[in-house]
RNA sequence: GCGGGCGUGGCGGAAUGGUAGACGCAGUGGACUCAAAAUCCACCGUUGGCAACAACAUGUCGGUUCGAGUCCGACCGCCCGUACCA
C-alpha cells in the first residue's frame, strides 16, 4: 500500500469543515471545566488580511488551541473594529455606501482567515457598526452620563476648512490636512468627553499590578499619564486685583525664581493683548509658528514682557516681571510657569535671552559660590540663597515651602496630571451617534432607553464635504424627549476607539437585551492573554482599561483591569529593492545573481535595502492569500511562529517559507514511516534515548508556549523530529510520533489531525490530551562533566549522576589529558559543580 | 534632549554566571537519478595544523569572579517611544 502525500488543498478544508461541524471551538458558558479567554485584537475590515494579521492570530492561535489539549474551557474569538474614517474615504472616492464597503470587506477577510483554520468561535462573532452592538455601546454612554463620568464642553480641535471636519493630531501632516492638503486651523468645539482623568490615579497606580504585561508598555503608559507631584500657587499681580495660578515640582527652587510666564492662550494674556496690540502681534506670530512636533524642536524660546510684575510669595520686597511666553502650554498644569533659570534648562535659555537674574539655590559642597554657565544645575544638593531653606536639602525644601504656601492660604500641594480628558466627538458619519437630543428648551436630553439604539441613517449622501448626519433631511429632526417641542439629534459620533473599548466584554457575554450579562462576563474575563501591535501600547490600551474602570464604578462589572497577560508582537517585513532611478521594485521582479541584484526583466543592477515593514509604498507586501494556495495554512502558521521571537520582528523569506513547508511534508514521511514494519534492532538499541527526550521535549514544548516562546517550542520539534527519524523505528516509533504530532497540533493543526488519523489516533489530535512529562524520565543517571583547567575546557567526562566532590575532583584529575596539563602539581583549587563541571586552578 | 530596547557565524537566532553558536535558512561535498526536482548522508565561526590539537572569537575598553555573551562601569552603533510637561 502507499500512502499519497499530504496536500493541503483538500486536507485543509477537510478538517476545517469538520471541526466546525463538530462545533470543536465553541466556547460553552456554562461548561465546568476552568475557563480562559484568549485575544487577539480584532482587526480593522480594511479589505484584505495582511501578513501581520496571519502572525498575530497564528500565535493565539496556538495559545487557544494549546489550553484546549490542556483541558480548559476556551473563548477564542473573533469580529470586527468596523466604524472609521477609511470607509467613508472609500465612499467619497468610489460612490459607495461605507456601510457595503466595510461588510464586503467583512466577507472577504473573514474567508481568508477562516483558510488558516483558527480555532475560533465563530457563534460570537460581531463587527461594531452592527446596530446590535453599538445600541448597547450607547446605554453604556447613558450610564456613564448619569453617573457624572461625562462631559461636554469646549475645546481645541483640528479643523480642516476644506473636509470640514475634526482631524485627529495624526491625521494632521506639517500643519495640513492629510486628505484635503489644507492649512489646519485651531477651532473650538462644543465636544463631548470622556472624564478618564477622574480615573487617572488608579490607571497609573494599578500598572505595578500588570507583571503580565511588558514593562516596555507599563512605562509608555506611565509616561502618557504624567503624574507630578508639586505645588500649586497664586501670583498676584502688582497694582491691581489679578492673579493667577502656578504649578511646580521645584517648590524649593522659589527663592530663585526671576520672571514668570503665561501661555498665549492664557485668560490674562487675552486681557493684555486685548489693550496692547503689540501683545497681540506676539500672540498672532506664536499661533502661526504652529505646533509641529518638528516646529517646537527648533523654535526658539520667545517671550513678550507685559509690563506687569508679580510679588514673590516667599519674598513681599521682590516682585518678578511676566511674561506671555511661546513655551508655555496652556493644557498642561495651570497655563503658567515661575521660571528658575538656575535650574532649569528652559528658563535658564529664556533668561540669557532677555537678560534675567540667574541665581544659584541649590549647590553641592564646593560649588555654592560657582556662578551657573551655560548649563542649568538639576541635581540633588543644598539650599543657598534661600532665606529660611538654607541648609535644607531638595526634598525637605520641598516640603517647607509647600507646608508654608498651604499655611499661608497662598498654595498647596498638588498633583498634576499630563493625561487630559477623553474627547469623543468626531463629526462623521461612520461611527456610533452620540445618543443625544439637544432642545432649546431642555438643553442636551439623553434619548430614552426604549428609543436605542439611535441607528445611522442609511441613505446619506458624501458629494460634499462634511458629516453626512448633519445635513441628512430628516434624521436630525426629533421632539425633544423631555419637553416634546422640536428638537434635534446629536450628529457627532463616538470616536472608534470607544467602539474598542469593551468589545472583550461583549466578546464574553452578548444577551439581546444588555450590554452583558455581568456573572458570565466575569466567568471569562480578565482576558487572559492579549495579543497585538505595540502601535496600540497608549490609546487603545488605556481607553480599555479606563472603560472597564468606568462600568465597575457604575456597578456594571466586578473587575478594574480587562488584560492579566499582554504580549506585543513584532512586525512581518520584507526585504525591499530599489532600480537605479530610485523606484521601489517587488521582490518578484528582482533576483539574485552571482554580480549581485538585478531586475529580472532588464538585468540592470538593482539595490537591496533592509527588511522594512511590509507597506503598499514600498513594495513589499506578500499576500497571504497566494502563500496559501501554494504552500498550504500550516506552512505559513509554522514560518509565522518560527526563527523570530515573537517579539521581534519577523523577515518573510522564500526560502523561509519553503523550509516551513518541508518540515509540514517532513511530519508526513515521519508519520507514514511509522505505519511500516517494527524495526527490532532499533528500537532495542535507540529507545531509552528517544524516550527521554520525547519526555525532555513535552516538558520544553509545554513551557515554551505557555511563555509564548514559539521559535523556541519549533527548534524543539525539530530535534524530536530529527532524533526519531535517525532513530528509525518504524511502527515502533509510533508512539513517540503521536506525542510529536500533539505537540505541534497546535502549530499545524491540519497536517497534525490528518496524521493522527493515519496512525489510527483515538478521535480528533484536538480532543486528545496535552501530553505529560514524566519527571522521572527528565533526570539523565549519567552526566557529562566539563573538566576545565584555569577556566579552560580540556575534557569531558562522563559519570553517574550525584557523585561527591571528592570523586569527581580524583576522577577528573585521574585523566590522561588533565593529568599531563597538570603536571604533578598541587591544584591550587578545584572548583566541582555538581553534575555539572570541575575547574582546576593551578 | 529624555525614556526604553538591542548589538552573538553569511542570515534568523539558542545559551538558570559553568561545553558559545541549539534549531532553522543559506552554502559545500557526496548518494539516488539518463537528468532534474524531491529525499538521504557528511561538512559548515576565524586562523594555524595531515592530524591530535592549539590560539582567537558574543560592538569597544575596563572591572568583579576559579569561571562572564550573561553581572558592574564607561563608551560606540542601531532601533523604538516621547517631548517646550513647568
Amino acid at each position: 500500500m502507499t500512502i499519497p502525500p499530504f496536500d493541503p488543498r483538500s486536507a485543509d478544508t477537510r478538517w476545517q469543515q469538520r471541526w466546525e461541524a463538530d462545533g470543536s471551538f465553541f466556547a460553552d458558558s456554562r461548561s465546568a471545566k476552568p475557563k480562559t479567554m484568549i485575544l487577539e485584537m480584532f482587526p480593522y475590515p480594511s479589505g484584505r488580511i495582511h501578513m501581520g494579521h496571519v502572525r498575530n492570530y497564528a500565535m493565539g492561535d496556538v495559545l487557544a488551541r494549546a489550553r484546549r489539549m490542556q483541558g480548559l474551557e476556551v473563548l477564542h474569538p473573533m469580529g470586527w473594529d468596523a466604524f472609521g474614517m477609511p470607509a467613508e474615504n472609500a465612499a467619497m472616492e468610489r460612490g459607495i455606501h461605507p456601510g457595503g464597503w466595510t461588510r464586503d470587506n467583512i466577507a472577504s477577510m473573514r474567508s481568508q482567515l477562516k483558510r488558516l483554520g483558527l480555532a475560533i468561535d465563530w457563534t460570537r462573532e460581531f463587527a461594531t457598526c452592527d446596530p446590535e452592538y453599538y445600541g448597547h455601546e450607547q446605554a453604556i454612554f447613558l450610564d456613564f452620563l448619569e453617573a457624572g463620568l461625562v462631559d461636554r464642553r469646549d475645546a481645541w480641535v483640528n479643523w480642516d476648512p476644506v473636509d470640514n471636519t475634526v482631524l485627529a493630531n495624526e491625521q494632521v501632516i506639517d500643519g495640513r490636512g492629510w486628505r484635503s492638503g489644507a492649512v489646519v486651523e485651531r477651532r473650538k468645539l462644543t465636544q463631548w468627553f470622556l472624564k478618564i482623568t477622574r480615573f487617572a490615579d488608579a490607571l497609573a497606580a494599578d500598572l505595578k499590578t500588570l507583571d503580565q504585561w511588558p514593562d516596555k508598555v507599563r512605562l509608555m503608559q506611565e509616561n502618557w499619564i504624567g503624574k507630578s507631584l508639586g505645588l500649586t500657587f497664586r501670583f498676584d499681580v502688582e497694582g491691581s486685583d489679578d492673579h493667577f495660578e502656578v504649578f511646580t515640582t521645584r517648590p524649593d527652587t522659589l527663592f530663585g525664581a526671576s520672571f514668570a510666564a503665561i501661555a498665549i492662550d492664557h485668560p490674562l494674556a487675552q486681557k493684555v493683548a486685548a489693550a496692547n496690540t503689540q501683545a497681540q502681534a506676539f500672540i498672532d506670530a506664536v499661533r502661526a509658528t504652529g505646533t509641529a512636533a518638528a516646529d517646537l524642536e527648533t523654535a526658539e524660546k520667545k517671550g513678550f514682557d507685559t509690563g506687569l510684575s508679580v510679588r514673590h510669595p516667599l519674598d513681599p520686597g521682590r516682585s518678578l516681571p511676566v511674561f506671555i511666553a511661546n513655551f508655555v502650554l496652556m493644557e498642561y498644569g495651570t497655563g503658567a510657569v515661575f521660571g528658575c533659570p538656575a535650574h532649569d534648562q528652559r528658563d535658564l535659555d529664556f533668561a540669557r535671552k532677555y537678560m534675567l537674574p540667574v541665581t544659584r539655590v541649590v549647590a553641592t559642597d564646593d560649588d555654592a559660590q560657582t556662578p551657573i554657565g551655560d548649563e542649568a544645575y538639576t541635581g540633588p544638593g543644598r539650599m543657598v540663597n534661600s532665606g529660611f531653606l538654607d541648609g535644607m536639602d531638595v526634598d525637605a525644601a520641598k516640603a517647607a515651602v509647600i507646608a508654608r504656601a498651604e499655611s499661608g492660604g497662598w498654595g498647596r500641594g498638588a498633583t498634576v496630571f499630563r493625561l487630559r480628558d477623553w474627547g469623543v466627538s468626531r463629526q462623521r458619519y461612520w461611527g456610533t451617534p452620540i445618543p443625544i437630543i439637544h432642545c432649546d428648551g431642555c438643553g442636551p436630553v439623553p434619548v430614552p432607553r426604549d428609543q436605542l439604539p439611535v441607528v445611522l441613517p442609511e441613505d446619506v449622501s458624501f458629494d460634499r464635504p462634511g458629516n453626512p448626519l448633519d445635513r441628512h433631511p430628516t434624521w436630525k429632526h426629533v421632539n425633544c424627549p423631555s419637553c416634546g417641542k422640536p428638537a434635534r439629534r446629536e450628529t457627532d459620533t463616538l470616536d472608534t476607539f470607544v467602539d474598542s473599548s469593551w468589545y472583550f466584554i461583549r466578546f464574553a457575554s452578548q444577551p439581546a437585551d444588555k450590554p452583558f450579562d455581568r456573572a458570565e462576563a466575569e466567568q471569562w474575563l480578565p482576558v487572559a492573554q492579549y495579543i497585538g501591535g505595540v502601535e496600540h501600547a497608549i490609546l487603545h490600551l488605556l481607553y480599555a482599561r479606563f472603560f472597564t474602570r468606568a462600568l465597575a464604578h457604575v456597578g456594571r462589572i466586578g473587575l478594574v483591569e480587562p488584560f492579566r497577560g499582554l504580549f506585543t508582537q513584532g512586525m512581518v517585513t520584507h526585504e525591499t529593492y530599489k532600480d537605479q532611478s530610485g523606484q521601489w521594485l517587488e521582490p518578484g521582479a528582482v533576483e539574485k545573481r552571482p554580480e549581485g541584484w538585478v531586475e529580472t526583466a532588464s538585468g540592470k543592477a538593482v539595490v537591496a535595502g533592509r527588511a522594512e515593514k511590509m507597506s503598499k509604498s514600498k513594495k513589499n507586501v506578500v499576500d497571504p492569500d497566494a502563500i496559501l494556495d501554494h504552500y498550504g495554512a500550516d506552512a505559513v502558521r509554522w514560518f509565522m511562529l518560527s526563527d523570530s521571537p515573537p517579539e521581534r520582528d519577523l523577515a518573510w523569506s522564500l526560502s523561509g517559507i519553503e523550509g516551513a513547508h518541508r518540515f509540514v511534508n517532513r511530519l508526513w514521511r515521519i508519520a507514514v514511516a511509522a505505519t511500516g514494519a517494527a524495526n527490532g534492532a532499533a528500537e532495542a538499541a535507540a529507545n531509552p534515548g528517544l524516550d527521554r527526550l520525547v519526555h525532555r521535549t513535552i516538558a520544553g514544548i509545554t513551557h515554551d508556549i505557555d511563555r509564548l516562546q514559539f521559535n523556541k517550542a519549533v527548534a524543539r520539534a525539530y530535534e524530536l523530529a530529527n532524533a526519531i527519524e535517525k532513530a528509525g523505528l518504524g511502527a515502533a516509533g509510533a508512539g513517540a510520533v503521536r506525542t510529536l504530532l500533539r505537540l505541534v497540533a497546535p502549530m499545524v493543526p491540519h497536517i497534525a489531525e490528518e496524521a493522527w488519523a493515519l496512525l489510527g489516533g483515538e478521535g480528533l489530535i484536538i480532543d486528545a490530551p496535552w501530553p505529560v512529562a514524566d519527571p522521572a524520565m527528565l533526570v539523565d543517571e549519567e552526566v557529562t562533566y566539563v573538566v576545565q583547567v584555569n577556566g579552560k575546557v580540556r575534557d569531558r567526562l562522563v559519570m553517574a549522576k550525584g557523585l561527591g566532590q571528592d570523586h569527581v575532583s580524583a576522577a577528573a584529575l585521574a585523566t590522561d589529558r588533565i593529568a599531563a596539563l597538570v603536571g604533578g602539581q598541587t591544584p591550587k583549587k578545584v572548583i566541582v559543580v555538581p553534575d555539572r563541571l570541575v575547574n582546576i586552578v593551578v
